[in-house]
DNA sequence: ATTTTTGCACTGACCAGTCAGTGCAAAAAT
DNA sequence: ATTTTTGCACTGACTGGTCAGTGCAAAAAT
């Protein structure tokens, strides 16, 4: 019978509800942890039924892996757009690091509840989606390592620095600064934490005003 | 009754009973977080009863939140002691900041799995412990920020810095870059992790070789 | 003599996952 | 035109297991 459902496109409802569902469970799983975060509140707050939750995903693990895939996906995408778009515009790879800054801070704006929960998950070992993790970080730390390894080619950058730790180091910097705006500064501007990181990155700490 | 047990020191034998399950509970929670981690388990690992959890600490919430209160004291006064040996040696406050980076790195070297801990629960919100946590970590930045401030009045920073940012990001990017170092190349020396930071915070990554 | 630990059975709340059944709309049969 | 069938999406009461915390008598340590 044709299985494939009407309307073109694949099922709408079914994808509308998977959507209220990650958005649940994001804010749930960030607050509280994984562990902590019982399937009948995320069904609460979407406010669908338990079983729509197992109708929808294979189990509460598959639910958070998905989720996120999903996160970091959007992620990735928007970092490599940074990237690509200074190039575009001639920009230099500075440029492109701080345009990846911007971007970043763009997300947790957006997002801090994922980005919350994805640091808290990141270095933990011995959890069912590890690997999961593992591919997904790589994927958004690897954008940076890749303008870094550029901006040493064209000798933009000194040959000297480690590709891996600089970009783990960038990656942390703001998403921790980034982090501490949200929980501690809300009030504060995007503009003006992303200047105060500038500073940072290009070394304008040093010297006086 | 004198609560105050037996002489010099408080009664050892259940200070290192307290010393055995912190061992045991903070590898545990790093690895699986705290919702997950068991009593039994901990009882087990520790190589105690049950009951003896419970004889020493009112329940396990308790147990984790002064796990957190003396990891972070060791951390603090880790770091107060760096920057102030700086000081006595007549170093700049950019010297006392490396110092500081460095004796981060020795702390989580030594300590990674408090660490691990400590990040997966920093940024939750609605956690019983959530003000243990807000407290301690204050006092740990602080440390940073005072030095920061100290370089602004004495004209080495500029005063153009954000001294609260500048702070966070520093310390996300020791965290971030060492837990990287842990997880993923574990095989690097200490000092081969401090020498890329070192590189990145006194801004020597754009110029060649 | 007092403090601390042990061993172990027990309780009660909580929770992931299941399953029989409902509502609905499009398709097929009449 | 109408009845019947099919499949999809969803529902919510229920089950079986798990786990924090308790109670207590005996043993060990100080």
């Amino acid at each position: 019978m044709e299985s494939s459902s009407a309307r073109s496109g694949g099922s709408t409802r079914r994808e509308a509800t998977r959507q209220k569902l990650y958005e649940a469970a994001v804010t749930l799983i960030a607050e509280q942890g994984f562990s902590a975060t019982t399937v009948d509140e995320i069904a609460e707050r979407a406010g669908v039924a338990k079983g729509t939750v197992y109708y929808n995903f294979a189990s509460k693990s598959v639910l958070f892996e998905e989720l996120l895939r999903h996160g970091v996906g959007l992620l990735t995408a928007s970092l490599k757009e940074a990237a690509e778009q200074t190039a575009r515009a001639g920009g230099s790879k500075v440029d492109a690091l701080d345009a990846m800054v911007r971007a970043g801070l763009v997300f947790i704006d957006r997002y801090p509840a994922f980005t919350q929960l994805y640091v808290a998950e990141l270095w933990r070992t011995n959890r069912a989606w590890q690997s999961t993790l593992m591919v997904v970080r790589q994927e958004a730390v690897a954008v940076v390592e890749e303008v870094l390894r550029e901006g040493v080619a064209a000798g933009e950058f000194s040959d000297e620095i480690d590709v891996q730790l600089t970009a783990a180091a960038l990656v942390g910097m703001v998403l921790v600064a980034a982090l501490d705006w949200k929980s501690f500064q809300p009030e504060r501007s995007l503009d003006d934490v992303h200047s105060a990181l500038s500073r940072l990155l290009q070394g304008r700490v040093s010297g006086k005003g």
